[in-house]
This record gives C-alpha cells, structure tokens and sequence, in this order.
RNA sequence: UGCCCGGUCGUCUAAGGGUAGGACAGCGGUUUUUGGUACCGUAUGUGGGGGUUCGAAUCCUCCCCGGGCAACCA
C-alpha cells in the first residue's frame, strides 16, 4: 500500500468500521451508545476499557453516551455502588449525555411483556427451575416444550397481573418468551424474561416484586433511548440473537449489538465476582485496595486518568482474546508520571554518611528542580549538612567493576550537592555497616562545579537533621500467576504474599513535609509515588505508583 | 463434539489481492548530576495442508488449536 493511500484510510478498528457503514448508508445520522454498568460492584480498569471504546468511539463520531445504570437485579445492587461508578466515569474524564437507569423504564417493560403475551409471544411457566433446566435441554440436544407452553394469552396476562400483583411467592412462577425450545442457540429456547422476587430495590423501593431479567431489559432500554450502537463484551455474543427477536417482536428502533474481545491483564483478575471475594474476605483493605485493578484502586495507587485513558488506547479493540503485558499499563503510568511528578529525595533503608572536613553544625540550602521535564515547576530548596543519610543498596564494601556508587576509595556525586569520596566505613559485629566517612569536594558544587572530577554515579541523600519520617508502601503484582484463567483450582492460592511491602520509616527531605494532596512524586531513583488517603501531617504514608524502570537491577540479575 | 466466535513477532494491534508495519516487553548503544528521561539501532510473526491468482495474512476448502453457550446473574 502506498503512502497516500494509507492517508486516505487511516486504520480503523472493527467498531470504526462499522460505524463508517452506517453512516455512509445513512443507516443513521449520529451515533449515540452507552455504558451499562450493572451497580454490584465497583467499577476495575477493564470496564475502563468498555468507557474507553464507548465514549471514545461517540466523541470521534460527534456523538454522545449515555450512562445507563442495569439495575435488574436488586439483590446484589446498591446505591453505594451506583455512586462510586459515576464517580468513577467522571474521574476518568468522561461525560455522559443521560443517566439512565434500567429501573426507569420497569413499567415499560411490563407493557412490552403484556404485549408479547397477548401476541402470544410469552407464557407463564409453573415449572421449577430444576424441571425448566431439565426441559432446556443440552448443547448438543435439544430441549422440549414445558407442558405451560400452550396456556391461552388470557390465562397467561391474569397470572402475569398476579404475579406483579404479588400473589405469588418467589420462584412459583416466571414468565418466559415463547420461542423455539429446539434452538441451536441455548438462549432461544423460551428464555426467561420475568421472575418474582419479593425483595427490595434500591431505586424502586417496594413497588415491585417482579423484576425483568438482562434479556428482557437489555435490549429494550436500548431501543427506548435509540441507542444506535450497543457495545459489549464478546461472551454476550449468543445473547444477540434473543437482542434482536425482542426488538423485531415490539416492534422498537433497531439498535445493534456489537461485541468486542475485555480486557485482561497479565498478573491480575478482573472478575467483579473475585474481586468482591478479595474484599469481603479481607485478603485486601477495601475496594480501593492500591493492589486492586479498580478504578479506585488505581486512582488510590497514584495512576493518573490520562494514563488510564492512554492504556485504553494502545491495547485496542478487538474481538480476539487477549492477555495484555502489565508492563504495558505500567509503562502508560511512567510517561505520563515522568512529565508531572516533582521530584523529591527519600532515603528508604538509610545508612550514615559523615562528612568528615565539614563543619559541625553548619548547614547550607542546596538548589534542586523540582522537574528537569518541566522548568515551570521551578526550583526547591535542599539543606546540606555534615551528617547524612544515603540508602544502603548505594554502599558496597568489594565492589563489581559495573557499580559506579559509593565504596571504599571511589566518589560520587551527591543530587544537587557535591561529589565526595570515601574514606572509611565502620561496621557492627555482624559485618553490617553502620557508618561511612566521606570526604566533600568544596569545588564540585552542583552548577558551579570546577572540581574536574568525574564521579559515574549520583546518589539522592537527606541531611540527617533535617529528614522527616515517612511510611512507604512499595507494592507487587498481587498474583504470582501470569494468567489465572489457565490456572487450575482456587485463584485465592495464587494471591502474592509479598504483594505489599511496608517501609515504616523512611526518611524525606524535608520539602516533602509540604505535601499538597493530589500532587504526584517521583522518589529520585526509586519511583513514582501518591501520598494515600490515610496520609496525615503528623504521618506521611505514600504509596507506590510504580517503580522507576531499573536497568542496574536488570544487570544485577 | 451441536451451534457461535476467533487464530499475524514473547504480548497487543495494523496491513481490506501488490514491500508484513507500529507499540510494549527483550537485546545493544548514545546522551545524562536520577543505572530515570530522551534518542538511535536490532532480533523475533501470518496455526497447518490443499486450491484460485502473475501475485494470498487477505478469497475458497479441509484440518488443527483457543474461547463462548445448558443462572429465575449481568
């Protein structure tokens, strides 16, 4: 293909494809799709993907998205997830044109069904869930007609009224669409389109006790807004079938359903299921764990929106499977984060370094960027002093060739301060060092450096006077296992037992001190880090975003 | 083994009968007062067999492999 022609037809991903068409064929004029949470829990980073797609593909055809809350099923649903999902929706940047919820449209529903009835497109089935699964048949052969199937629309319309009237207990009876018990697709064969549940509904109080199940609510709710493009995730593939039978049978506008392949991660689950497992079963603090893939997890963690919205991009869409590279995510979280994070020096294993020609008690106010990626964020203010803190890893006693840090004889450059060179070290009766005597280079001050010395490495370093505490915590994938999906047995054994590893005490220079909620770090040398929502003042807790990449310990290795 | 999907570098994703490209990961460099960033370079792929065609990832066919479907969940 040549060059201009690739200009002509950018690529485009499937959806792109087939939203061209319509609208090229004038199937319509504006697009408008939806996002359709179902509020039972809280919203992870692949429903991120199904915001992506869907609000991304209206705002690229100057469309708009609804949020469409599907709230079919009251005994898992609340109010305090409806909230966290809008809050998340918005989190990640995004406006919805509507909020809808399934429940609005209950009564709508009730018509379609009574209509479907009296079309004699619908009946009333006394049978037990265990005789209806008997009777459905298998994949490989067919199912037979419950002996309900024949009941007269005006038989099945009373029992219908009944049942909404509430005259009967839960699971007496369903209502079910009369379709084809001999279907190769399980989902036609007479699917259920209404049961009793005598329970409370967090929007719809007490008024009903009949609730429509996903397929007779779905589709509908979609035509009822004309939703023109409703995207999914591929396993609702089968359910497209029944989809369109409800619409052709009322007789409603002709939304399409498209399916597209969710997204996976390697290391990590994404099954709200497991998910609610990991909470309720306290293997994680809360929803909004930073271990989590949640959303909230994710925003606690310290990932920004932009890179969420960036991940979304660079994976696609696609209706193959697909395990996508943590490393991936990880990345989209280090370009962003390098360009807005200030950087600030912590020392997390700390080891004393005495500067033996500096003067006790003296103390000079360093210079340091807050950003070499943005000049705009200025300048801080770093004290000096005789005494210091470097981290132990940046100490060896018989050094490789390859490490350019601090050992005995050899200099460094301190970040923003000097170079100095090792004299000595003294070391406890378990050989672990316990203080390092330096020499400074009055002459290689940072940004007036006339030393002539070359130092290969720079450490970060705070002046021990000066340090403030501070908690870290430093995090890993919370599963040992790439992908759980191929895993036999419990996904609980999989669970990463040093996924969180906690620094109690830290010590931050002390610029750090002034911490501005909201505002993320980089830790030079070490990562990228967001004060938590217990960080306080009197305690400063930070999480780890994600580390720097480490090439030394690549080579290390 | 009934029906429905799907199979392109390690992982994602492009190429719509005409040079298999990009990203992440990997590897090797350059720059660097972060072993960060940036930049440069590099290896690796069309599941298999038959066809159609001057030419096939693309069309046909058979096979193989993976996924989904038997909730009064969504």
């Amino acid at each position: 293909m040549s060059d201009s022609s690739a200009e002509e037809r950018p690529s485009k991903n499937f959806l792109e494809e087939i939203i061209d068409k319509d609208l090229a064929e004038g199937r319509h004029s504006s697009i408008l799709t939806r996002f359709p949470p179902e509020p039972n829990g809280y919203l992870h980073i692949g429903h991120a993907k199904s915001i992506s797609v869907n609000f991304g593909l209206a705002a690229k055809y100057n469309g708009a998205t609804n949020l469409r809350f599907d709230d079919t099923n009251p005994v898992t649903e609340s109010t305090e997830y409806v909230d966290s999902i809008k809050n998340d929706v918005k989190w990640l940047g995004y406006q919805w044109k509507d909020e809808f919820y399934a429940s609005d449209y209950f009564e709508n529903l009730f018509e379609f069904a009574i209509k479907l009835i009296r079309d004699g497109n619908a009946y009333v089935d006394d049978s037990t869930s265990e005789e209806i699964a008997k009777l459905k048949g298998t994949p490989t052969s067919a199912g037979s007609d419950s002996p309900y199937r024949s009941r007269t629309p005006e038989e099945n319309e009373d029992l219908f009224r009944r049942m909404r009237a509430g005259e009967f207990p839960d699971g007496s009876r369903i209502v079910r669409a009369k379709i084809d018990m001999t279907s190769p697709n399980m989902l036609m064969r007479d699917p259920v389109i209404y049961r009793i549940k005598h329970v409370h509904h967090h929007r719809t109080d007490d008024k009903w006790c009949i609730y429509p199940t996903y397929d007779f609510a779905h589709g509908q709710s979609d035509a009822i807004e004309n939703i023109t493009h409703s995207i999914c995730t591929l396993e609702f593939m089968s359910h497209r079938e029944v989809y369109n039978w409800f619409i052709e049978k009322l007789d409603l506008f002709p939304s399409q359903q498209y399916e597209f392949a969710r997204l996976n991660i390697s290391y990590t689950i994404m099954s709200k299921r497991k998910l609610l497992q990991l909470v309720t079963e306290n293997h994680v603090d809360g929803w909004d764990d930073p271990r989590m893939p949640t959303l909230s997890g994710l925003r606690r963690r310290g990932y920004t929106p932009k890179s969420i919205r960036e991940f979304c991009s660079r994976i696609g869409v696609a209706k193959r499977d697909n395990l996508i590279d943590v490393s991936l995510l990880e990345f989209c979280a280090r370009e962003d984060l390098n360009k807005i994070s200030e950087r600030r020096m912590v020392v997390f294993d700390p080891v004393k370094v005495v500067i033996t020609n500096w003067p006790e008690g003296q103390v000079e106010q360093l210079s340091s960027e807050n950003n070499p990626e943005d000049a705009s964020t200025g300048d801080r203010s770093v004290p000096f002093s005789r005494e210091i803190y470097i981290e132990r890893d940046d100490f060896m006693e018989d050094a490789p060739k390859k490490y350019f840090r601090l050992s005995p004889g050899k200099s460094v450059r301190l970040k923003s301060a000097y170079i100095i060179t090792c004299e000595d070290f003294k070391k406890d009766e378990n050989g672990t060092v316990t203080e390092i005597h330096c020499t400074y280079h009055p002459d290689s001050r940072s940004g007036s450096d006339t030393s002539g010395i070359k130092a290969k490495g720079t450490l970060h370093w705070v002046s021990i006077d000066h340090a403030i505490p501070v908690e870290i915590r430093d995090y890993d994938r919370l599963f040992t296992s790439e992908n759980l999906a191929d895993e036999e047995g419990d996904f609980l054994e999989y669970i990463n037992p040093d996924s969180l590893n906690v620094i109690q005490k830290a010590y931050a220079e002390p610029a750090l001190a002034e911490d501005v909620p909201g505002h993320h770090y980089q830790f030079m040398r070490k990562g990228y880090y967001y004060a938590d929502k217990t960080s306080s003042k009197d305690k400063l807790v930070f999480n780890q975003t994600v580390g720097l990449r480490d090439t030394w310990a690549k080579i290390n290795k």
